[in-house]
RNA sequence: GGGGGCAUGGCGGAAUUGGUAGACGCAGCGGACUUAAAAUCCGCAGACGGCGACGUUGUGGGGGUUCAAGUCCCCCUGCCCCCA
């Protein structure tokens, strides 16, 4: 029995973390004096602080965090900041149910986020902390949104939104369940035009698309899901005249938007969305009872209900007749649910051969359907069941027979605009950004309303526009800014008048757009941040977050990042160089399959054969994203309560690669905390053999004579390369680990036979080489193994270590011998070998003799320090 | 329907980018220590055949390119994500 100390993580972390914070090693450099080129910005997406950190957090900033602590290492003078996106509806509702003030209950949660964060060892500089409803940050979101104001980006216009006539509220889409009613009230929801704040995000659209392919660090997909949501399509607008009764044209007419204007000849009707502007005026007397209660039915209908592949399309003809410009014939006018008023012009023409979804509609309402397209090389006239949609050559198009569809588009685009009934044009997908949200726990917009000077932006001087105490909180009637009138009743600051704050406060998404410019300059009181401070730190050179924020709020960042670019406060184009996608942490799940009821994981008394506690049944077994709802949530403050943040902090990078989902598993928990006693064990024992850490810059020289030094040191800086190359580009916290277990499995093994300078250098660098992922374990050892003798108290402060490519070097390496490309076993040759002298070696072994039975190759490929292939 | 991704032992995952598949770990089995257990240490371990040396087979399925394919190409199946 050892009464050697033993490894207990708890009171060893809580010691070299409040240490730490004594030492102050985690802030950031000051700005003054240090190059803009040697800087390091890692950052990990903020939390909503709801209380409660769960592991999907862990995993995000402990990711960031060694990214963070190997760029110190590396040299680099490191940002690595943590704040709260602090406003939204839970604070609200908290204070509708339980009547806490929002901001009481935000600062709670903030202090026991924080200190759960803090007990991660984190090396986080929280001097700079931002609270994105603190009024010293919401200053500069208003700040920043009369910079939009300023430059004609942010403006007022009607918005068919979802209004819940129950609560008195609009709601977001994702709000509004498939059935079209509130997800609170279960009212069903009505669509209403209110007036509401938009950012132009689309007229910087272009910018956004055309930027994507300069991120090199960012993934792939989260590319293609940007371009794919901003959807750029090039079309024509062609302008389809109004006939009158008599068949004549009116100085009315129907613009439409298509990307195929080649198929202009096949056009049979044309689709106005419901809530298009002419279509009262525009139904005859008998259809407009019709269009009326049609266009009723659809108001209530969701957006992906009314363009979704899988559901039938309706519609009724208003009565009007438009004639096709490009053959002058005379086609209906309809309304019809899949056409959207705010995309395109909000029409359409309906080409039923060529659409699938003018296909449905021409079916089911019987409207004539005529092939204008045919496939390159085909004289076929006829189809089959669907739309034709693919490219092809033009047929009953006039003076356009014959010519391809590229070539059609250009020319019916030229002759549309000569004609004066079109021109080309690009739309978007994306639509403008509606940021009004009747809430009162967000940014209050910072403007005034006055009756004779308008909009009137608040005067910077007097910003923030604070949030009122005492506002009346019980999620009904509206904004609840709107009924404080002390609050909103202010004389215009133009001309003095009587006038009325803005009662809408900001989405969210704005808070968040910026957070990471404001991290560079934090507590500047005069401006959110100087331009010398955000372009020396930014843009930010690795950022961290879940892909569930792929569009929307990475989207908002860029787009925040070029407008303050184009106002002269910033000097880069985008802000996040490099982007990690972490995956979902996920639990293990128990459901019985009859009850569909979720079984927590501790009432389940035998894992190998899972069982209902109550009826016994067998039970389901699988890993999804831990929630509340399936009991497999798994508390990280119990975790490091039995194991040490440093075992959760291995665990969560070896057990999968970051941007994979993460099964988590207690016994590979166990497994991780195993390793990391075994570390202590390890460098304890060493220590009480008499080892003492090598010099900070003393050179190895292995004595040549003893093998267990070369294996040694080749094992070491084996290490420090696979490391290395693993942190560098792709990061592979997992092989990092699992090369740390093979240095401690190998220092087990040689370093009793070692002489005491490579023993020393192998224990040096493997506690540095630790340092970043067990910050806590690695220090503790620095300091038995008497790391701190030459003054270099921490290991934090140490150099990254590089690797010595002679330890690497081998006398002789297994050569592989294939015949016939089967590996049929290993020659031991020496490494230098030419190709001659290895074909003559593989060519005389017994495998060779063996498996060529004498007969000479026909052919050898040699493959130097790695093969011999001989084929028969 | 369109776009993208993935598929490797009982499990999580490795594999220098075409060169010994299964590193590292978990679970498992055997052994040492112990009165016993835990902990720890040592060893075994894709599957099939064989006492064994060894052989055959093997990266979702089928084909192809190559001296050589988990890796490249084509087809199929299944799952996941995004957009409709």
């Amino acid at each position: 029995m050892s009464d050697a100390p033993r490894y207990q993580p708890q009171a060893l972390e809580a010691r070299w973390q409040a240490q730490w914070t004594v030492t102050g090693q985690h802030r950031t450099p000051p700005g003054q004096d240090s190059a803009a080129g040697n800087r390091y910005y890692a950052l990990s997406m903020f939390p909503y602080p709801s209380g409660n950190l769960h592991m999907g957090h862990v995993r995000n900033y402990v990711i960031t965090d060694v990214v963070a602590r190997v760029q110190r290492m590396r040299g680099k003078q490191v940002l690595h900041p943590m704040g709260w996106d602090a406003f939204g509806l839970p604070a609200e509702n908290a204070a509708i149910e339980r009547g806490i003030d929002p901001g009481v209950w935000t600062d709670q949660n903030i202090a026991s986020m924080r200190a759960q964060l803090q007990r991660l060892g984190l090396s986080i500089d929280w001097d700079r902390e931002v609270a994105t409803c603190h009024a010293d940050y919401y200053r500069w979101t208003q700040w920043l949104f009369l910079q939009f104001l300023e430059a004609g980006l942010a403006y007022q216009k009607d918005a068919t939104v979802n209004w819940d006539p129950i609560d008195q509220t609009v709601l977001a889409n994702e709000q509004v369940d498939s059935e079209g009613r509130s997800w609170r009230s279960g009212a069903l929801v009505e669509k209403r035009k209110l007036r509401q704040w938009f950012l132009k995000i689309t007229a910087y659209a272009d910018q956004l698309l055309d930027d994507l392919p300069k991120l090199e660090g960012w993934p792939e997909r989260v590319r293609t899901m940007q371009a794919n949501w901003i959807g750029r399509s090039t079309g024509a607008e062609l302008t389809f005249p109004v006939v009158d009764a008599e068949g004549h044209d009116t100085a009315q007419g129907i613009t439409v938007f298509t990307t195929r204007p080649d198929t202009i000849f096949g056009a049979s009707y044309v689709v106005l969305a419901p809530e298009h502007p002419l279509v009262t005026s525009l139904s005859t007397a008998e259809q407009a009872i019709h269009v009326e209660a049609f266009c009723d039915l659809v108001s209530r209908q969701s957006e992906q209900e009314r363009t979704a592949d899988d559901k039938p399309k309706r519609g009724v003809p208003i009565g009007a007749h438009v004639r096709n410009p490009a053959n002058g014939e005379l086609i209906p006018l309809w309304i019809a649910d899949y056409v959207l008023a705010d995309y395109g012009t909000g029409a359409v023409m309906g080409v039923p051969a060529h659409d699938q979804r003018d296909f449905v509609f021409a079916r089911q309402y019987e409207l004539p359907v005529r092939q204008v397209i045919i496939p390159e090389g085909s004289d076929e006239h006829a189809y089959e069941g669907g739309a034709w949609t693919e490219a092809g050559v033009l047929i009953h198009s006039g003076r356009f027979d014959g010519l391809s569809s590229r070539e059609a588009k250009q020319a019916i685009t030229a002759a549309a605009e000569q004609e004066g009934w079109g021109q080309a044009r690009i739309t978007y997908r994306l639509r403008d950004w509606l940021i009004s949200r009747q809430r009162y726990w967000g940014c209050p917009i910072p403007v005034i309303h006055c009756e004779s000077c308008g909009v009137v932006p608040v005067p910077a001087a007097q910003l923030p526009v604070e949030l009122p105490q005492g506002a009346n909180l019980v999620g009904k009637g509206g904004s609840p800014l709107a009924q404080l009138e002390s609050w909103w009743r202010v004389d215009c600051p133009c001309c003095g008048q009587p006038a009325r704050r803005e009662t809408d406060t900001m989405d969210t998404f704005m808070c968040s757009s910026w957070y990471y410019l404001r991290y560079s300059d934090p507590k500047n009181t005069a401006l959110p941040f100087t331009r010398e401070a955000v372009d020396s730190w930014l843009p930010v050179d690795q950022y961290v977050g879940g892909i569930e924020h792929a569009i929307l709020h990475l989207l908002y960042s860029r787009f925040f990042t070029k407008v303050l670019r184009d106002r002269g406060l910033l000097g880069f184009d985008e802000p996040f160089t490099r982007l990690l996608t972490q995956g979902m942490v996920q639990g293990i799940t128990y459901k019985n399959p009859h009850s569909g009821k979720y079984i927590a994981p501790a009432d389940v008394a035998d894992p190998s054969d899972p069982r209902d506690p109550l009826s016994g049944e067998p039970l389901e077994t699988f890993y999804e994203k831990m929630s509340k709802s399936k009991h497999n949530g798994v508390d990280p403050a119990v975790v490091i309560d039995k194991y040490g943040a440093d075992t959760a902090r291995m665990f969560i990078l070896f057990k999968a690669p970051p941007e994979k989902d993460l099964e988590w598993d207690d016994a590979d928990v166990e497994g991780q905390f195993r390793f990391l006693q075994r570390l202590w064990r390890l460098v304890d024992g060493a220590v009480a053999g008499g080892l003492v850490l090598a010099p900070r810059d003393a050179t190895t020289r292995p004595s040549p004579q003893n093998p267990e030094d070369q294996a040694l040191r080749r094992a070491v800086h084996t290490a420090i390369t696979a490391i290395s190359e693993d942190l560098d580009g792709d990061y592979q916290f997992n092989t990092a680990v699992s090369e740390l277990m093979k240095l401690s499995n190998a220092m087990g093994e040689h370093l009793p036979g070692a002489s005491a300078p490579v023993a020393s250098e192998a224990l040096r660098t493997l506690l540095v080489l630790l340092a970043p992922f067990a910050p806590h374990l690695a220090e503790e050892l620095w300091l038995r193994a008497g790391g701190n003798a030459d003054g270099h108290t921490s290991v934090h402060e140490q150099v990254w270590p590089s690797a010595d490519a002679t330890a690497l070097v081998r006398d002789t390496i297994p050569l592989v011998i294939q015949v016939k490309g089967k590996v049929r076993g290993n020659l031991e040759v020496p490494a230098d070998a030419d190709k001659a002298t290895l074909e003559q070696l593989a060519l005389a072994s017994d495998i060779a003799a063996k498996w060529l039975e004498g007969k000479a190759p026909s052919r050898v490929i040699v493959v130097p320090g790695k093969l011999v292939n001989l084929v028969p």
